[in-house]
DNA sequence: GCCAGATAGTTTACATGTTATGTATCGGGT
DNA sequence: ACCCGATACATAACATGTAAACTATCTGGC
C-alpha cells in the first residue's frame, strides 16, 4: 500500500470527503505536472515556454502578450519574463504594433515549429502511458465531473 | 458554454483523450490552488508553509527536515527555506539532534498550533463549497480514479 | 584508528507565480 | 488641444520548485 494514502493517514485522516476530493486532485497533478516537466527538461523547455509555443501554433497567427497571457490563466509580469526566455531561445519573434504601440505581438518562429513537432508524440505517449490503465469510460466520467468543479465556480 | 472547453478548443482539438484527461486535472488542480493560496494568504501563510504546519500537527512529534520534505514530494532546498521562513514567524522550532549531528529536528509550537487551528474551519469550508455541486458519489469516484491514476505510476 | 562512501542539510543559480508599482500609450470628454 | 482614466507591458520584491555542488557528519571495513 504505496503513497498517498499511507502518508495521509499518518498525518490525520481527511476531515470531509470534500478534502479528500481536493487532495486527490491536487497529488495527482502534481505527478503529472513532474512528469511533463521532466520530459520537456530533456528538450531545453519548461513547462511555461512550452504552453506559450503550444498556444502560439494552435493560434497561427501572431497574438499580443497579454492574450497569451490570458489563455494560460496567468498574470501579466510572468508572460513578459516567459516571452524573454523565449526570445532568447530564438523560438518566437517579438514585434510592436504598429496600430496600438502599448501592444506587443508575439509569433512562433520555424524554430518553435520545429521543436513542438518533436515534442508532439513524444508527450502523446506519456499521457498514453500515463492512463494506460485508466479505461476511456473512466477518463470520459473523469474529465465529466473535473469541468462541472470548474464550471460552478464564481471566480 | 464556458472557459475550458472554449479556450481549448481555439488552440486546436485535444490530441488524445488522455491529453484531455491530463489537462482537465491540471486545470482544476490550478483552480484550487489558486483558492487555497487566497485564503491562506490572508492570514499571512504559503501553501507550502501551510503544509509544513499541518505534517508536524500530525505528527505529533519533531521531525526531521528530510522527513517532512518527503511527506510533500519535495526536493532537499525547497524544504531548508520554507523551515527558514517558519522560523522567522515563530511558528515552529529546530533543533539539531543529539544521536546524529546531521540530523534537525523541526516542531510546531503553540503559535503554530494556534494559527491552524483558526484555519481549519475556513478551509473545511472553502473546500466544501468548492465541492457543493458535486455529489459524494462522483467525489468517491473521482477519488478512486484519481488514486489508481497515481497508484499504476512506476516512478 | 582511519578512510571511503553514504547521508542530512545548506547554498547557489535559474525559471516561475504573485502582488504592487511604474511607464508608455490610447481614447474619450470638455 | 488637453487632461484623466484605462490599458499593455515592464520592473521590483518575495516565496517556491528544481538541479548541482558543497559542508558536516556518520559508518562500515580495513
Amino acid at each position: 500500500m504505496p503513497s498517498l494514502k499511507s502518508e495521509l493517514k499518518k498525518r490525520g485522516d481527511f476531515d470531509s470527503v470534500e478534502q479528500e476530493t481536493t487532495l486527490a486532485i491536487l497529488r495527482t497533478s502534481d505527478l503529472l505536472e513532474n512528469r511533463l516537466a521532466r520530459l520537456l527538461r530533456e528538450h531545453g523547455l519548461t513547462p511555461s515556454q512550452y504552453n506559450v509555443l503550444r498556444i502560439l501554433r494552435g493560434e497561427g497567427t501572431p497574438l499580443p502578450c497579454l492574450d497569451v497571457a490570458q489563455r494560460m490563466i496567468q498574470v501579466a509580469p510572468a508572460i513578459t519574463r516567459v516571452v524573454d526566455q523565449l526570445l532568447k531561445l530564438d523560438y518566437i519573434t517579438k514585434t510592436q504594433s504598429s496600430q496600438d504601440r502599448r501592444v506587443y505581438m508575439v509569433d512562433i518562429k520555424p524554430s518553435g515549429r520545429k521543436l513542438l513537432a518533436k515534442l508532439d508524440k513524444p508527450i502523446l505517449n506519456l499521457h498514453a502511458n500515463t492512463m494506460r490503465h485508466i479505461s476511456q469510460s473512466d477518463q470520459k466520467t473523469l474529465i465529466r465531473i473535473l469541468e462541472s468543479i470548474r464550471d460552478r465556480q464564481s471566480d
